[in-house]
Parts: structure tokens; C-alpha cells; sequence
DNA sequence: GCCGTTTTCGGCCCGACTGTTTTCAGTCG
């Protein structure tokens, strides 16, 4: 049982107490342990006799997780589902229908699953249950229609493209002073559910109007006088967002609040409390006299606190607090800390710009140098390059590197780790590239001990620099295949062998808590690389940045923020 | 259900919006 699972069911515990009309602080007392668990960077079966160091987890929740670890459930659970219809509690997910409501619905109405709840809603028995009303019940089919029409959170690639759109539209308008994106996007988070954006404004009703008339607002939720929700649309890219108008003093607490986390805020407020103070979205006030201050910046309010600035990505509550009072806060690695990019692709293989282009555009982004990794030859959908190929690439980045100042080209391979661990290109080749990736591309369905020792054969190897994005999950897509990732990480940093932090948004991987793992446990080394098959998509290194800093990654974690010489010996590993 | 150097009880973040009410309950973040 991995701690994905055990979280899931201490949700779904949740949710079917919730629907009982449980308390709802113990309800979130199971939620809590939840979240607990999902954060662990320890698998919890490996630590059954300690759960209660995380926090969140007592006697009560404790004894049901060692339960669920041994024998894949829990009694307290088996006993809720077969009192509640199991169709109820993923009618929770559809937005403006709550736990209260749905308690009220199975017990007037006899509703235990979607179409019950439909045919009640179509046949108007809903409205005439206290609370409810006609506008009500046409609210929850309208929510039930766009049930599953679009996916429940975006990559953070995309949704940070919408909200630049709306970020450039805003920014400039007379009554708007300052607009910001918080929440999990500002934090860096792989996927995003919704957005938010903290607006400092002396004028809310002008600004509210400008906000409302972005042609990307296609829908409107709510609308109040501090608040607004809407639906943006952009390139097929549809997500809900919140606005919060505040005046400008207030906006810096505003924005704190607003970036979250929600667990974050929790320990800010826990903070505060102790030194008799109350946090609130505007700002602190003083519990006695009643005093109201304000901050300039989100630093003064951290330093009010008696804390270090927090960078947004450490906000988590995952250690952050800890680190800061004992000074012991990451130096975070920052975009220009990199100094070339390891992983890219160019018309040789798959990729659409030549080796010149791409090292053009490197240049531009102030890169010192890059490798150019195509494919080797098995991978045939990607035109991998035979070794004949490949040679004749070797003669052509002789050529760039002669004719162009100021950037290193590198010659590199992403080689691929075939199916017995045995890599697509011989010896005598891979020793005379300066820059060996292997990743696996095919039988990704492997069982955990064959995958395992399949990746663990390619790291052993003497010419294999850095495995390519290790786990080959694609987030919402794909699964990270089997493995058994401790081996891993410790077999790397026993060998020397570089991890890759694949930049590519769709892939983050490693991504965060894997990193932190492989890092803090293991000190492992890393290199983030964009695998741009064009030139623009150098620029996602960007995201593979910020999840290094999710992961509390310095600059001395990740080997391309060294300059070239340094790195070459770095690359030595193996050769003679 | 969890937590605690104001500790074994009594809190647990709290403000905004909508739709239902006619002062508030439910939901959300």
C-alpha cells in the first residue's frame, strides 16, 4: 500500500463522515492525516511504528493507517461504505454541492447517486427542500452538464499562459496599481486547479469593470465587491479564477494570504496567535488594543513575525518554518544560476531547428554552452540517428562551434536504455561523446524489479553521464513506471550519475518531492535540462527551475549552473 | 480527531459570495 493509496482512502473516510454530518473539525482532523500522508517523503509503511511524528496523525489516525498499510483497509471504513450508497461521495465533487446538502438529499429525497439527483433536480423536487430553491436546483444541473467537460487541473505551463494574457491586459489600467498572480501557480505547483490574482486598487468598482471586460472572462461565478470569479478562455485553455480587489497598503498581506499554502497560512496564524496577534487576509491586528497594521512588502510582514522571507515555493509547510528559525532557509537556485542546457533536440532527430538555430538561441538567453542529445537509432518514431548519423552530426557541431562566439556546443546522445538495460549505441561511440543521457522510451510497463534493474544497469555504466527523465511519467497522462526509486537514487549517487529534472511541463520529472528525496537522502546531483525540440522551447527551463526550487535545490545541487571547464570535469566520470 | 511551556479541556482560520432568507446557512478557498 504506497501513500497515494492511503491518503485516497483517508479522503474517502473523510467525505463519508462528512456526509454523516460528522463534526466537521474531526472531519478535518482525517483530512489533515490525509494530507500527511500525500506529503511524506517517507513511504508510511516504511515508518509504521512513528506515525505519529507526522503532523496531524494521533493515536486514533495512526491505528487506522497501520491497518490500511497491512491489510489494504480499514474496519471504521468498511463500516461507512456499507452504510452510505457508494454513489454519494463523488457527488461532492460537483462544485456548490456540499456535505450538508447532500446529507439532506439522501435523507428527505432518498438520493444516493447522479442520476437520482438529476431525475430530483428535472422532476423539481429539489426546491422545495429547506434552503433550496427553484435557482438552486438550476445551478446544480447546470454544474452536473459540466461535470467532467474539462480536466480538474491544467499544467502549470498552461495555466500560466492564460494568466499572463489576462496579467498583460490588467497591468496597465488606470485603476489598477499592482496585479499579481498567487496561489499555487505563483508557488510553481506541476499542475494548477484555478487562479488567482491579488489586485491593489484605490478604485474597486473600475477595476472590477476592467477585470470584467477582458475578453477572456466567458463567464462570470460571482461578483462582490472584493471578490470576483470568473471563467477565463484562451487557446482552448479554459480555468475558474479568482480576483481579490484590495487597497494598496493591504495588498502585500493580501498576496501573502492569497499565494497560500493553505497549511502555510495555518502555521502564519499559529504564529501570530502566540504573540497575541490576528492574521487576517488585510493584514495583522493586535488582539488587546485592536490595533490594524499593514505591510509594505511580503518580507516586513515575515520579518513581523520575527521570520525570514519565505520564497513562495517553500511554502508548503513542509519544513519551511523549521529551516527559518534555525536560519537554516535553502539559498534557492534562481533562473540565472544556469549556464547551459544538457538536453535538446534539433532536425537530425526529431526536433524542428537546426544545430545553428539552436545554438543561436541559446546564446540569446545568455547560455555559455549546450549539449545536442538526439535520438539514438532504436528509437525509430523519433528518427533516431544511426552511428554513421550521428558522426556526420559530430562534423557539423565542429563546424557551429568554429563559426560562432560565445556559446559551446556540445556533443551529446539521448541514448536509449534498451529493454535488458543495454544501451543503443556501442562503447567506442559512447566514450567519445561529451554528453551521455539515457532514458528509457519503450516497455515502460516493465515490473518493478525488472524496470529497476534495467535503469540501475544504464547508471552502473561507465560512459552514462545522466538518466533522462527517470520515472517517464507524463503528468496527467501517463503513470511514472515501477520502480524501485531508493535503489535508484542511492546507486546514482554511489556512481556518480547525474538525475535529470526534465523541464518539459508535461513531464517535471523528477518532479519536486522526488528531488527533495533523492537530495536530501541520497545527495544526489542533478542537472534541470529544457528537451527543447525548438528553439522556444529552451525557455522551459523556466519550469523546470521552479520545480528545483519546490524541491529546496541550491545551485550546487545542479551541475549546468557550472561554468563549461568545471563542468567538463564533472563529465570526466568513467573515462580514463 | 489532534493538540499543548497559558496542556488533559476547549479550541480548531476566517472572510466572501450566493441564494435563501428577512438575519442566515452552506460552500468555497
Amino acid at each position: 500500500m504506497n501513500n497515494p493509496g492511503i491518503a485516497g482512502m483517508l479522503h474517502q473516510l473523510a467525505d463519508y463522515l462528512e456526509i454523516e454530518g460528522e463534526n466537521p473539525f474531526r472531519v478535518n482532523a482525517w483530512r489533515r492525516a490525509a494530507r500527511a500522508v500525500e506529503n511524506s517523503r517517507i513511504p508510511v509503511v516504511d515508518m509504521l511504528d512513528r506515525l505519529e511524528n507526522l503532523p496531524g496523525v494521533g493515536k486514533g489516525t495512526a491505528a487506522v493507517i497501520r491497518e490500511m498499510a497491512t491489510t489494504g483497509t480499514a474496519q471504521v471504513l468498511e463500516d461507512l461504505k456499507r452504510r452510505i450508497p457508494p454513489g454519494l461521495p463523488v457527488l461532492l465533487g460537483i462544485p456548490g454541492l456540499g456535505p450538508k446538502s447532500l446529507h439532506l438529499l439522501h435523507r428527505e429525497l432518498g438520493i444516493s447517486d447522479l442520476r437520482d439527483l438529476v431525475q430530483a433536480a428535472e422532476e423539481g423536487k429539489i426546491r422545495n427542500l429547506p434552503g433550496f430553491g427553484v435557482k438552486k436546483e438550476q445551478k446544480l444541473l447546470e454544474a452536473i452538464r459540466k461535470l467532467g467537460s474539462r480536466p480538474n487541473r491544467r499544467l502549470l505551463a498552461e495555466a500560466r499562459q492564460l494568466a499572463d494574457v489576462v496579467l498583460r491586459k490588467l497591468a496597465g489600467h488606470p485603476a489598477v496599481v499592482r496585479i499579481e498572480p498567487a496561489g499555487s501557480l505563483r508557488r510553481g505547483k506541476e499542475t494548477v486547479k484555478d487562479l488567482d490574482f491579488v489586485v491593489a486598487t484605490e478604485h474597486p468598482k473600475e477595476a472590477g469593470e476592467a477585470i470584467l471586460a477582458v475578453s477572456e472572462v466567458k463567464e462570470v461565478t460571482a461578483k462582490g465587491d472584493t471578490k470576483i470569479t470568473v471563467e477565463l478562455e484562451a487557446d482552448g485553455i479554459r480555468m475558474s479564477a479568482d480576483f481579490r480587489l484590495v487597497a494598496p497598503e493591504k495588498f502585500a498581506s493580501a498576496w501573502l494570504h492569497f499565494t497560500g499554502s493553505a497549511a502555510h497560512n495555518v502555521r502564519i496564524r499559529q504564529r501570530a496567535k502566540e504573540l497575541g496577534w490576528k492574521v487576517s487576509e488585510y493584514g495583522i491586528s493586535d488582539d488587546r488594543s485592536g490595533e490594524e497594521r499593514t505591510f509594505a512588502s511580503e518580507e516586513a510582514f515575515y520579518r513581523a513575525l520575527g521570520l525570514p522571507y519565505i520564497e513562495p515555493e517553500l511554502r508548503e509547510d513542509q519544513g519551511e518554518f523549521e529551516a527559518a528559525e534555525q536560519n537554516g532557509l535553502p539559498d534557492l537556485i534562481r533562473p540565472d544560476d544556469v549556464r547551459g542546457d544538457l538536453h535538446m533536440h534539433t532536425v537530425w532527430s526529431d526536433g524542428a531547428e537546426t544545430v545553428y538555430e539552436m545554438a543561436v538561441a541559446a546564446r540569446e538567453r545568455g547560455y555559455e554552452y549546450i549539449a545536442v542529445t538526439d535520438h539514438s537509432r532504436s528509437l525509430r518514431v523519433a528518427y533516431g540517428l544511426s552511428v554513421d548519423e550521428l558522426m556526420k552530426q559530430w562534423e557539423e557541431i565542429d563546424r557551429v562551434n568554429r563559426e560562432l562566439e560565445g556559446i559551446t556546443v556540445l556533443k551529446g546522445a539521448e541514448v536509449d536504455i534498451l529493454a535488458d538495460g543495454s544501451l543503443d549505441y556501442p562503447d567506442e561511440i559512447l566514450e567519445r561523446l561529451d554528453v551521455v543521457i539515457a532514458s528509457v522510451h519503450s516497455r515502460l510497463g516493465l515490473d518493478e524489479e525488472t524496470m529497476t534493474d534495467r535503469i540501475l544497469r544504464a547508471i552502473k555504466h561507465p560512459y552514462v553521464h545522466i538518466i533522462g527523465h527517470p520515472t517517464g511519467r507524463l503528468l496527467g497522462r501517463r503513470d511514472p513506471c515501477k520502480l524501485d526509486l531508493d535503489r535508484l537514487f542511492r546507486t546514482a549517487a554511489d556512481t556518480g550519475t547525474i538525475l535529470e529534472l526534465n523541464a518539459d511541463p508535461r513531464r517535471l520529472d523528477l518532479g519536486d518531492q522526488l528531488l527533495r528525496r533523492a537530495c536530501e537522502e541520497y545527495g544526489t546531483l542533478f542537472v534541470i535540462s529544457s528537451d527543447a525540440h525548438s528553439s522556444a522551447g529552451l525557455d522551459r527551463m523556466a519550469y523546470g527551475v521552479i520545480t528545483a526550487r519546490r524541491a529546496w535545490l541550491e545551485k550546487r545541487n545542479v551541475l549546468n549552473t557550472l561554468p563549461l571547464a568545471e563542468l567538463r570535469k564533472r563529465l570526466r566520470k568513467g573515462r580514463p
